[in-house]
DNA sequence: CAAAACACTGGCCTATCGGACAATAGTTTC
DNA sequence: GAAACTATTGTCCGATAGGCCAGTGTTTTG
């Protein structure tokens, strides 16, 4: 990177990298971080694709992803990232504020989340955390993630057997799915039902949507 | 700071009302729009309630309303505003494309509807056809309304339903709750069932929320 | 005024559900 | 190496679900 030749910059802008399917949300953004000295946008994507694209192009000091997004979602995309660049920095946004997104992404590698509702002056403050090399997560949602991680979560088979049950499969239907008895499938809806303390399979479906397992 | 006393102001700016959630989003929109001389934001809210009663006070030309809004949601918000105001113009703002919320918010009396996808430019496009006395509605949405009135609606005692079947309760429960008789209950269920195309109760929970008849 | 939509109710039948008891084997974790 | 977690399968039973055949009364709408 090239300092600056004639301004007095202590330190270089850092370069950010903005993506989210929100045209309107993107470029008041955009507008926001280029007003200040130490930020600039170099690159904006409407969807993964081209954010992976961008991110290559100019490998940017950070990129701030929205997780909603429409095809593939920004957590797919923050893994493909970290997956090209594992010192990769990057700040989710997020408009919703549910614990299984968020739990998600820190897994996946996000260095950080922010709700939308969230003031500029955080925003600015988070960003800088994240460049700091730090994680930036505020302390309520931490403290709603460990109460999250302390209510039961769902293995990788009951959270497939949930999709299905989402589709209106009977036990026999998801067992000749998963190649396994209808037995075996009445097992792991008993297991999804206590889990999300639901009384039945259609109280399930709407627990995994209230929590983010499963989206519209 | 932009605006020069001493232009030859031909129409004075239209004085916006901003409503959502997301100060980020807010703070976009309002210098997006603050920095075109024909507009004003003259208010924001993060509300519903705030929204009232800030548009009691600057009566404004028109007003941005969020759908999606935690406590009241926007849609009840145009109802108060259009209570209070008949002749408000009011244009929604979605971050989802759900034909459910916009299908209720047109005929809860909103001027227009944009999603936040639209590029600045078709939102300001959208405004000024608003303010025009005119109804800003994407074509595409017109078409998708225009299928999903010719697919079923449910009534509103099945949508009462829906929302019992969504808290995991049996056709005994909801006759109780209901004070029917069970069999009504399930008549209403399976008419439910018919209408969302799905298999079983759990399957319309999914297609309920898939749908925006229920809402995480 | 007729037609349609809505809310309500009945019986009968079979498939499925969900709970109550279980057990076995592989993997990961400590 | 023990302990915990995961995935798997079994049987029995009563309750529920959902499909099928109905019908009645009220309200809305054309």
């Amino acid at each position: 990177m090239k300092s600056a030749p004639n301004l007095p910059a202590a330190h270089p802008p850092q370069r950010l990298l903005l993506v989210d399917d929100h045209a309107v949300m993107r470029a008041g953004l955009a507008n926001m971080l280029n007003s200040r000295p130490e930020f600039v946008v170099v690159a904006q994507a409407d969807n993964s694709d081209l954010a992976l694209e961008h991110y290559k192009a100019h490998s940017p000091d950070i990129a701030l992803l929205d997780v909603m997004m429409p095809g593939i979602s920004g957590i797919e995309c923050l893994r493909r990232i970290r997956d090209h660049d594992p010192a990769a920095k990057i700040l989710m946004l997020s408009s919703t504020e549910m614990i299984a997104e968020i739990d998600e992404a820190i897994h996946a590698g996000a260095s950080g989340f922010v709700s939308k509702t969230a003031l500029p002056a955080e925003l600015i403050a988070a960003i800088k955390t994240v460049l700091n090399g730090e994680q930036a997560l505020d302390e309520d949602l931490k403290r709603r993630l460990e109460v999250e991680s302390r209510q039961a979560h769902l293995t990788p088979r009951e959270l497939e057997v949930l999709h299905l049950l989402r589709h209106g499969m009977s036990n026999p239907a998801i067992g000749n799915e998963l190649r396994i008895t209808a037995r075996t499938a009445k097992a792991h809806v008993a297991a999804i039902m206590e889990k999300l303390e639901a009384q039945d399979r259609a109280e399930a479906v709407a627990k995994g949507f209230e929590r983010g397992l499963l989206r519209p």
